[in-house]
DNA sequence: GCACCTCGAGTTCA
DNA sequence: CTCGAGGTGC
């Protein structure tokens, strides 16, 4: 035989296996035998070279490990989503749905239902049909380039399928619909169809697209890698999405390459020259393209099936080879969604609808108070160690005093306890019936626990606070919080190191770390020269801040992230909000009288100038930002309200709205008899027409143009 | 004055 | 992730 056509139907045979192993979970060959054909194919195209082929299975492990994971930063961010955790939830999200749609409360809405895989949420860049980056979720504008790795995840295509060449393995045929009664098998073949409508179809490959999908470990795989590690004396995974999590973090692709993992496709982010009309037509045009989609996934024509779909896997999840908790919701229209639109970093057209969590039982044996970088004194239960939802949890934050109280946990009562979004480990409440009466209520100390100085709770907040400026464990988180990420990023100066610099005297405040030296730093228990230099290096590059991240470290009251955004753009640099009055600083848009009062009050102290003026000494200013230019308002704007629906073509959503505020107007989700004008794009949504029953001013793109005197 | 959204802070474990 | 609390629109 030609070896061309033997390499290629060896390829065909290999990739033929893998869609069978992971996605249809029906594999037919051993995986010794697999690696048979594996590692003869390897022999074949290393004998003909001049057949290589980058989307060969074999293509797919090889690459070298990396020091470090590059940043990746996503074309469109990956999105949190929103949690039900009861029917009531669940219909109050379909509630909210209709009422942001202007759809009566007894119309039904068609929502998909996908099964949360608990997984690792990735993002696949494909740019003319070519993977082109994998990257993991990150903080979801932001994530780590593991493309290496992803590579070697046989159930990831290298390049995308053409779709009229090769039809879909396995059409997408059946109807939506629950698991029908009598018939709840699982492995049907039933994919996420709509009934009524014809799919819509896929003529061509996308230019680019980011596909978003779950990477996660199936139940049998889980326990071979444990026992395998077990074998060789190595830890093993608590479950199977830290497995997955940790093979695909692997610094060596070769690693990850051992490691089975499989993934499903659930969504995409940036895209051009893919459009479908809904979600479900979505992911069957991603079938086509070659990702793997849950053959779980169901339309449903109303909230109701939803809710019952949920409880039916609720009762099931123990049949499914993989961990899933819960189901993600979506409404199914795109152009729906697109009128629901985001909340922050979430979606209003989604929610998951979560399966009750994993309680367990232990025994409370004290409550601490622990101090923060704004003298918050925060109650925290000591429990007995106890394993829920794969980790050993032994601390649990109760909040304040009040919360304790609700709560009425006392300390030696047995508590039932969870893992919060199945991460975060939460005090549910104490079981009274196994009280002895021995039981201490716990009482809010009077005075600091790090410092003994008297705490105050003022009138009307929940919170206590440490007052003392130079209560140790206040001045610490403060510095720490100065040298964190979101603040001045210097690596190396964590809780650790910063409160042993403390004790040896060397820090006072986030200046001094300014003037740390190598000699001070050598001296240190556990530093080096190397770590010294290393240290000191940060520091040296933390100089020249950009504005808003150094005020974010200056931990001022009220001021995070987003208002020292704000101050920074309002203000552009550090001399001029330092001398601004109150009614200044308020008068940036999302600044109220509050977060006012106490920037002003910040920059008044005396320590405040003193602190300011020793980094200055040491060299450190802050890099100033252009100030936001002030339109000025326009009349055909001024005091008038916007709603936008469909896409605009000449910016952003995001941007129309800035827009329309900067010239003094205002803008709405949904169109009422206030409304002052609808700008309509590409494919409107329900409100056009809401806006013609209401005889509301539509006026299109052009026409917006036109006023904004483009 | 209330409802709804955002933001900030503290927090857990591997 | 959770709670508390500030900002803003109605």
């Amino acid at each position: 035989m030609d070896p061309n056509e033997q390499i290629d139907n060896l390829r065909r045979e290999i990739e033929r296996h893998n869609y069978l192993y992971h996605v249809l979970d029906r594999p037919e060959i051993s995986d010794a035998e697999y690696d048979r054909l594996f590692r003869r194919l390897l022999e074949l195209e290393a004998a003909h070279p001049e057949y290589a082929d980058p989307n060969s299975p074999t293509q797919k492990v090889g690459a070298s490990p990396v020091a470090a994971f590059e940043r990746h930063t996503h074309i469109v961010p990956m999105l949190s989503l929103g949690n039900a955790f009861t029917r009531e939830e669940l219909y109050e999200f379909d509630a909210r749905v209709k009422r942001q749609l202007d759809l009566p409360l007894d119309a039904a809405i068609e929502y998909t239902a996908e099964p949360k895989m608990d997984g690792l949420a990735i993002s696949l860049t494909y740019r003319d049909g070519v993977l082109e980056v994998g990257a993991t979720r990150g903080d979801g504008a932001v994530g780590e380039n593991i493309t290496q790795n992803v590579r070697t995840i046989r159930a990831i295509p290298l390049r995308l399928r053409q779709p009229e060449q090769h039809p879909p393995l396995v059409p997408p045929s059946g109807r939506g619909g629950g698991p029908e009664e009598g018939t709840q098998q699982l492995a049907d073949s039933a994919s996420l169809s709509t009934p009524s409508k014809r799919r819509m179809q896929l003529h061509s490959t996308p230019e680019l697209i980011e596909v978003r999908g779950e990477v996660y470990m199936r139940h049998s795989e889980f326990e071979r890698v444990n026992r395998d590690r077990a074998e060789r004396g190595e830890p093993t995974f608590a479950n199977p999405r830290n497995a997955a999590a940790g093979s695909v973090r692997q610094l060596d692709p070769k690693i990850t390459a051992t490691r089975r993992l499989a993934f499903f496709t659930y969504g995409w982010g940036a895209a051009e020259g893919f459009a479908p009309d809904t979600h479900a037509n979505a992911l069957a045009m991603l079938s086509e393209l070659g990702f793997p989609v849950n053959s779980l996934n169901r339309v449903f024509p109303n909230i109701f099936e939803v809710a019952d779909h949920k409880d039916y896997w609720e009762a099931h999840r123990g049949e499914l080879d993989y961990d899933i908790d819960g189901i993600v919701v979506k409404v199914n229209s795109l152009a729906y969604q697109r009128d629901l639109g985001f909340v922050s970093r979430a979606p209003r057209w989604a929610i998951a609808f979560k399966f009750a969590a994993e309680t367990a039982r232990t025994k409370l044996r004290n409550i601490m108070v622990s101090v923060g970088a704004t003298g918050q004194m925060t109650p925290y239960a000591v429990l007995e160690p106890v394993v829920v939802s794969g980790a050993r949890v032994g601390l649990a934050t109760l909040h304040n005093e009040d919360e304790v109280r609700r709560k009425d946990v006392r300390i030696g009562d047995t508590v039932i306890v969870r893992r919060a979004g199945e991460v975060i480990p939460e005090v549910i409440g104490p079981v009274p019936d196994l009280r002895d009466g021995t039981e201490i209520e716990f009482v809010m100390p009077s005075n600091c626990p790090e410092c003994d100085q008297l705490a105050v709770r003022r009138e009307g907040e929940a919170a206590t606070y440490c007052v003392n400026p130079h209560c140790p464990a206040k001045v610490g988180m403060r510095i720490i919080r100065y040298a964190s990420r979101g603040g001045l990023d210097i690596e190396g100066f964590g809780e650790k190191r910063v409160f042993q610099l403390m004790e040896a005297g060397l820090l006072l405040d986030a200046a001094d770390l300014y003037y740390l030296t190598r000699e001070q730093l050598i001296m240190q228990e556990r530093v080096g020269e190397k770590l010294a230099d290393l240290l000191l290096a940060a520091v040296e590059e933390a100089k020249h801040p950009p504005l808003a991240r150094f005020l974010f470290g200056l931990g001022i009251r009220h001021v995070g992230e987003s208002v020292a955004d704000l101050l920074a753009h309002g203000f552009g640099d550090l001399d001029r909000l330092m001398a601004a009055q109150v009614d200044e600083i308020a008068a940036i848009p999302g600044i109220g009288p509050e977060i006012a009062q106490s920037v002003y009050e910040f920059f008044q102290e005396e320590a405040t100038h003193d602190l300011i003026t020793k980094m200055r000494a040491a060299g450190v200013e802050p890099e100033g930002v252009e100030a936001e230019p002030v339109l000025e308002a326009k009349p055909e704007f001024e005091g008038k309200t916007f709603v936008l629906t469909g896409t605009l073509e000449s910016m952003s959503r995001d941007q129309a709205e800035a827009m329309i505020k900067s010239y003094g107007g205002k803008t709405a989700s949904s169109v009422s008899k206030k409304t002052s004008f609808v700008i309509v794009g590409a494919d409107p949504g329900s409100k056009y027409r809401k806006a013609q029953e209401l005889g509301v001013t539509i006026i299109d793109e052009q026409q917006f143009l036109g006023m904004l005197g483009e």
